[in-house]
RNA sequence: GGACGGUUAGCUCAGCUGGUAGAGCGCUUCGUUUACACCGAAGAUGUCACAGGUUCGAGUCCUGUACCGUCCACCA
């Protein structure tokens, strides 16, 4: 037997740890060996941006949903935890914008549209794969085989099918807005991406012209030549006398035709108490005119110039025109006052830009429209009902169906839907989801179109009646012939106006049947080579194998289609569908192992999980079918689509079904939505969770996900944010190689609740690393005086119920703090007894015991039962030491059971 | 301006449904007893921000004050 070293070296088991989790698949649940009702538990991670590599803050995300995963997944439940990754847009596009101008000093406008894409795309996937291998050194047990991408073609299918459902129901309109602008980006960013910046300005007092009645302030006067109107408050007596009486004057330069209005919005005690109305460059005084019915003119252009043709000002940027109006004003004495103020700058997020508000054409989703929600399983609102966005958003709340961790982030999530306007969602970046719109020369919309396929698996062949595995010629049997009548008879009604069939004659024959039944063409049957079956080489003719997978086995020898081929045939045949035109529906006869890889692909899922399919499903019956969805855009080269891209959260609002394979009804979908729980940071509790909740109730009819916990947000030592400007970052991969990765994960939850920022201390970190080898050398201990066990442990002295009961009230106090979400209290109740119970007294009394023959035997037990339990509790917090620990049991036969710790089952609270 | 948090041991924080305060780190003293010095034993430090109130009893509930922080809106 190998001696153990004294001391644990994280470094030297992890890796392989995982690489045997993996190997094991069970963090698949398919794989999972559940009881028939057992519950469904899943939590779809929060998608990374591909913009670089995960933080601290993503460290605690993944402890906080793998312990929650690994707890239900231990306790019986069949467990998901979905992968994915966001393409970000804004973030990634700026990002290598940023590379390619300090790299190479070009723009993404020098580049073209599609070779900047090239580079983006490279981008993310070098993002990807650094994120990827981060997050299996964190030991997350995610299922990668249903892995995601926001701006992959399931999503892509997701994305356009739920804008032309919005469409359709009137929440997406396109219409002329005050938007913000970014001059730098040259893209609309919506109002949570601007920050503000104080900075010293100046506030200018004058009058329009001389005979002009009232004076205005503003700290932008060469705005003032768009202006349409002065605006004071309506009970502002100094103003009344004018309100409603029209002006012309010449403002520098240019003529202006002025309406003195009242608006409840003017402050009178803020400058002169009157508001020059300049609608295109202000929300406000766009808000002003709209109720006014005020004209707007545009003066300033997308680059930041002057937009005042016929005047000197015409084409000066912004700051040159102040200038110059206020030169204008002195010269004419018209200035009254010249204050220092300071001023708060809107400034883009990601660019640092100045945000200049402007006039633009844009999509948006209507929060305060009342639709008829098309379908509903939401508690208190029927099917058909009327309701708005924002109703819906607080309703689902409101009513208990979605509950927030901890509960104060209730009301600062009712605060922002009452505030809430609508969602500008349309960007002028290229990276992302084009907008599904098309125009044509009238400027008349097309939009993509969702249709029906029917997927149907050719009937019973003579191959497949000898038990064969068929090749190209297999005709059908009488019993096969039958079968397609039936298949004929079950799609009446569903308006098939198009057949695809393979080449192989099982197919077309079939194929043919169901036309003729069905009072269709032959000429309405294509034969596309593409959905033939997966060819299994020298395997035709063999006997088939229910216990061995074909395609894979023909793969192995090397006579077999490739992978590769086979997803390039689905993939083409996906394509070809998508670009079919026809009325009706359109059914495709072809083949088992074909279908099952289509039907994947379709639901995004990779391809480990169609094999799998394969192996576990076996041969889709003869003759059957399922029904999918596909999207068709619309095609004619007279339309011209719109250049703009969605707001990235738009795709990432869908993500707790998108990634499930909506539209089509899978099985995936059926089994995990609504979600169990959406673990995120409380900092995106409106960009991201609010939004889900909206796409979700109004696409699916459902909540998105039951539970929100929201953990704070990971600081610095001394409660500062981590940013690279501070250089205070700390790499969450640095502490994995200092201290192991169980280390990092017990130490980020220990003794931190939920919803509150973490002050990182990495003292903490080398303390839990302590704990580990603590652990370790308890389970050298044990290992060291345990050879047999019995399994029948009798506590016989005091100190040996004295420690099976404070096991007992342990496993009960973790259990309910993991039910509860107190992860931090779980944490330290179990850390606790590890060390000051467990170590601390008990193997310190049994020294005594195992000397004494009386009660050798059933300290022994005491002790290996305690041991196995710890590691079993522990487990969420530190996976890699407690399964590598337990693996090392196992090897020396000492449990009754074998299996991984991470599929062992829960001690009984 | 609006909203929401926080104020508990030297530091970082926990304290779930109210019952005379806890953890980690740090500190002091002692101890190399073959699981562990990445250790053990013993120990010190708190009118739980302040002022009222409810209660037999409040860190825990209510009201107010002060300070710190975060978010949202506005800043013509």
């Amino acid at each position: 037997m190998q001696e153990l070293e004294k001391s644990y070296d994280a470094s030297k088991v992890e890796a392989n740890i995982y690489k045997q989790w993996l190997d094991s698949g069970y963090f698949n649940p398919d794989n999972l060996t559940c009881e028939k009702d057992a519950k469904h538990y899943n939590i779809t991670l929060p998608p990374p941006n591909v913009t670089g590599t995960l933080h601290l803050g993503h460290a605690l995300m993944l402890v906080v949903e793998d312990a929650l995963i690994r707890f239900k997944r231990m306790q019986g439940d069949r467990t998901l935890w979905l992968p994915g990754t966001d393409h970000a847009a804004i973030a990634t596009q700026s990002k290598v914008e940023a590379e390619l101008q300090k790299k190479e000093g070009l723009s993404r406008h020098d580049l073209g549209r599609e070779e900047f894409l090239k580079r983006v795309e490279a981008f993310a996937q070098n993002s990807h794969s650094t994120i990827t291998a981060q997050m299996k050194a964190m030991g997350a047990s995610v299922d990668w085989s249903r892995e995601s991408y926001t701006l992959d073609q399931t999503r892509s299918r997701a994305v356009k099918t739920a804008f032309r459902r919005m469409y359709d129901l009137g929440l997406i309109y396109q219409g002329l807005r005050i938007v913000n602008w970014d001059v730098k980006g040259q893209t609309t960013i919506s109002d949570d991406e601007i920050i503000r910046e104080d900075r010293p300005g100046k506030l200018y007092t004058f009058r329009y012209s001389k005979d002009f009645p009232i004076a205005i302030s503003t700290s932008r006067p060469e705005t003032k030549v768009g202006d349409s109107a002065v605006a004071v408050h309506p009970e502002d007596t100094r103003y009344t006398q004018f309100i409603g009486k029209e002006y012309d004057v010449l403002f520098c330069g240019t003529k202006l035709h002025i309406k003195i209005v009242a608006d409840e919005s003017v402050d009178p005690l803020f400058g002169t108490g009157a508001l020059g109305v300049t609608p295109a460059h202000s929300s406000i005084d766009w808000d002003i005119a709209q109720k006014n019915n005020l004209p707007h003119k545009q003066i300033i252009d997308e680059r930041g110039r002057m937009l005042v043709e016929g005047s000197d000002l015409h084409g000066k940027k912004v700051l040159e025109g102040r200038e110059f109006v206020v030169e204008w004003l002195k010269s004419q004495e018209l200035l009254e006052k010249e204050e220092d103020i300071v001023q708060s700058m809107a400034l883009a997020e990601r660019t640092k830009g100045i945000i200049e508000p402007l006039p633009k054409e844009q999509w948006f989703i209507d929060v305060n429209r009342e639709f008829s929600l098309p379908h509903s399983e939401i508690s208190g609102i029927e099917t058909g009902e009327l309701v708005s966005l924002k109703r819906l958003m607080r309703h689902v709340v409101e009513s208990g169906q979605i509950k927030i961790v901890p509960e104060h982030f209730e009301k600062i999530y009712y605060h922002w839907i009452d505030n809430l306007r609508d969602w500008c969602i349309s960007r002028q970046i290229w990276y992302g989801h084009r907008v599904p719109v098309w125009y044509d020369s009238e400027g008349k919309h097309a939009l993509p179109e969702e249709k029906t396929i029917h997927l149907a698996r050719h009937a019973q062949c003579e191959g497949n009646a000898a038990n064969i595995l068929p090749g190209p010629d297999s005709k059908l049997t009488d019993l096969g012939r039958n079968q397609a009548k039936q298949l004929a008879d079950n799609l009446r009604g569903k308006n098939i106006t198009k057949i695809i069939a393979s080449p192989f004659t099982r197919s077309q024959e079939t194929a043919r049947i169901v036309a003729l039944e069905l009072g269709l063409p032959e000429q309405q049957i294509e034969i596309w080579d593409e959905v033939q079956e997966i060819h299994v080489g020298n395997l035709v003719g063999k006997k088939e194998d229910p216990n061995l997978h074909d395609f894979a086995q023909a793969q192995k020898e090397g006579t077999g289609e490739s992978l590769e081929s086979i997803e390039k045939r689905v993939q083409q045949s996906i394509e070809k569908l998508e670009s079919l035109k026809t009325e009706g529906s359109v059914l495709v006869v072809a083949h088992g192992g074909f279908n099952a890889v289509f039907m994947a692909t379709l639901e995004g899922k990779k391809k480990e999980q169609y094999v799998a399919f394969r192996t576990k499903v076996g041969n889709i019956p003869n003759a059957s079918f399922t029904t999918l969805t596909i999207v068709q855009d619309p095609e004619d080269s007279n339309l011209r689509q719109d250049n703009d891209t969605l707001d990235t959260w738009f795709s990432s609002g869908l993500w707790t079904f998108s990634t499930l394979g909506w539209p089509n009804n899978t099985q995936d979908l059926q089994d995990f939505h609504p979600t169990t729980l959406l673990e995120t940071g409380y900092d995106i509790l409106f960009f991201w969770v609010a939004r889900m909740v909206l796409m979700s109730t109004t696409l699916t009819g459902q909540v998105p996900f039951k539970t929100v916990y929201l953990h704070g947000l990971v600081r610095d030592s001394d409660k500062q944010k981590m940013s690279k400007s501070k250089g205070n970052i700390i790499d969450p991969l640095d502490m994995v190689t200092k201290y192991g990765t169980d280390a990092l994960r017990i130490a980020l939850v220990f003794n931190t609740a939920a919803g509150t920022d973490i002050a990182f201390d990495e003292q903490k970190v080398k303390g839990m690393k302590h704990f580990a080898n603590k652990l370790w050398n308890i389970a050298r201990f044990v290992m060291s005086n345990v050879d047999k066990v019995e399994w029948s442990h009798k506590p016989n002295t005091d100190a040996d119920r004295e420690i099976l009961g404070k096991l007992q009230a342990t496993i009960n106090s973790v259990t309910e703090h993991l039910e509860h979400y107190r992860l931090h209290e779980a944490a330290q109740s179990i850390y606790q007894f590890t060390w000051h119970e467990f170590a601390d007294v008990y193997i310190e009394a049994s020294k005594a015991q195992l000397l004494d023959e009386t009660n050798k035997q059933n300290t022994k037990e005491v002790l290996f039962h305690t041991l196995i339990t710890t590691l079993k509790l522990l487990h969420p917090f530190m996976p890699f030491i407690t399964e590598h620990i337990t693996s090392i049991l196992s090897e020396r036969n000492l449990r009754k059971h074998t299996e991984p710790l991470i599929v062992s089952k829960w001690p009984e609270a």
